[in-house]
DNA sequence: CGGTAAGTACACAAGATGGTGTACATAACA
DNA sequence: TGTTATGTACACCATCTTGTGTACTTACCG
């Protein structure tokens, strides 16, 4: 959804204050939180007058709104457009986050707005559904019995990796795979299914 | 942990101002978050003057840390120690959680301070390790094959429902005790436990 | 060239924030 | 009674917050 940068008639559009805007909050607003991040540190970071970031965003709103909207597709498709993997691999691969991503920020931003009318607080909404919805995908690929409700459980197991790893400062996404492998060879039959075990359960 | 209220000595300590403090500071803190609530509303809502609250806490953040200290026994002796249900419904019951807790204020708090070494995030660490062992203890209980893990991962369980009622605006808890369910039949020895099924898996 | 869109620099407003200082009131207790 | 702990009322401060206003500069493009 990364639009512009070239407008559409092939005009240059400045120096691309907007871009720069929305790169810094999203290392700001993930280090330090939406809250802890100024407007006048915000500017600063991403070396963009004042002036101008209110000429691009009508408030500090918009941005965060802005800010969240942008993963959408990047997160999303990283895991599951991988071909190499069997759908079951690629339901468990969703709980190999990288370092990179130290913490969901949909969660981090409902918790901060504490608005549920906030734009941001809906983009945060879809974005968790879609993420459900595509696991829920993957899990109908893999043959599971009833695969909505393995993307949801599947989705609920990361976001407590996510809130857990927050509040303990220790990463709970292994102990989340554990949990989904179980689930997912719970919900394939056994006809089904690529490398599940039965009556194993791999901890 | 409610301590005081009447010295030990049975003086009475002027008029519980620090007793309002904390009052108020549960609710607000809950309805609209840590950073939302102001010194000044928090010491209107209490009915206790500012000076008042700055002669019984050092500052906002000591408020705050005493806010999360407070829910250490309630809310885990409520759920744990009825002795009226099997081990295995005790576990079960950890979802069971009344429309009175919206949400876990261990979680939004250590968002909202976004400090892992402010004292807060430590009691909130505590606790989610707390709940943990307690979890882990009737899973032991239960005759959990491997109890600590059997924790940990309601644990997580509990956390991702917190989770994700926040962020979707919708209980999340019944899909938790779902896959709860699932665990804990996977998890006790056929030999062992109370009521539960083997092959079928309670939806 | 000149016009225009884009961005800059910087002061400033208006309000909220956490936190103090000062003088006074009240309740308990000896 | 008077002393002391407790609490009140309220002005006040420094700082930070989001957001504007104004005047200036730069880059592009015909």
């Amino acid at each position: 959804m990364t639009e512009l940068e070239k407008g559409p008639t092939g005009r240059r559009r400045g120096r691309g204050a907007r871009e720069r805007i929305l790169s810094a909050s999203e290392q700001l607003f993930r280090e330090q939180g939406i809250n802890r991040t100024g407007m006048n540190e915000l500017c600063a970071s991403a070396e963009v007058s004042k002036r101008t970031a209110y000429q691009h965003f009508t408030g500090k709103d918009e941005i965060v709104a802005e800010y969240l909207r942008q993963f959408d597709p990047s997160v999303l498709s990283g895991v599951f457009d991988r071909t190499d993997l069997t759908p079951r691999e690629r339901l468990l691969a969703a709980f190999d986050i990288p370092p990179t991503t130290p913490l969901c920020p949909y969660i981090a931003a409902a918790v901060e707005l504490h608005d549920p009318q906030h734009p941001a607080s809906q983009y945060a909404r879809d974005y968790k559904k879609a993420v459900a919805g595509r696991l829920a995908d993957t899990a109908r690929e893999a043959g599971a019995a009833d695969p909505e409700q393995l993307g949801e459980q599947l989705a609920l197991l990361i976001d407590g990796a996510a809130a857990r790893t927050r509040v303990l400062n220790a990463d709970a996404f292994p102990a989340a795979a554990a949990i989904a492998a179980v689930l997912i060879d719970n919900a394939i039959p056994a006809t089904a299914g690529d490398d599940r075990r039965r009556e194993e359960v791999s901890s």
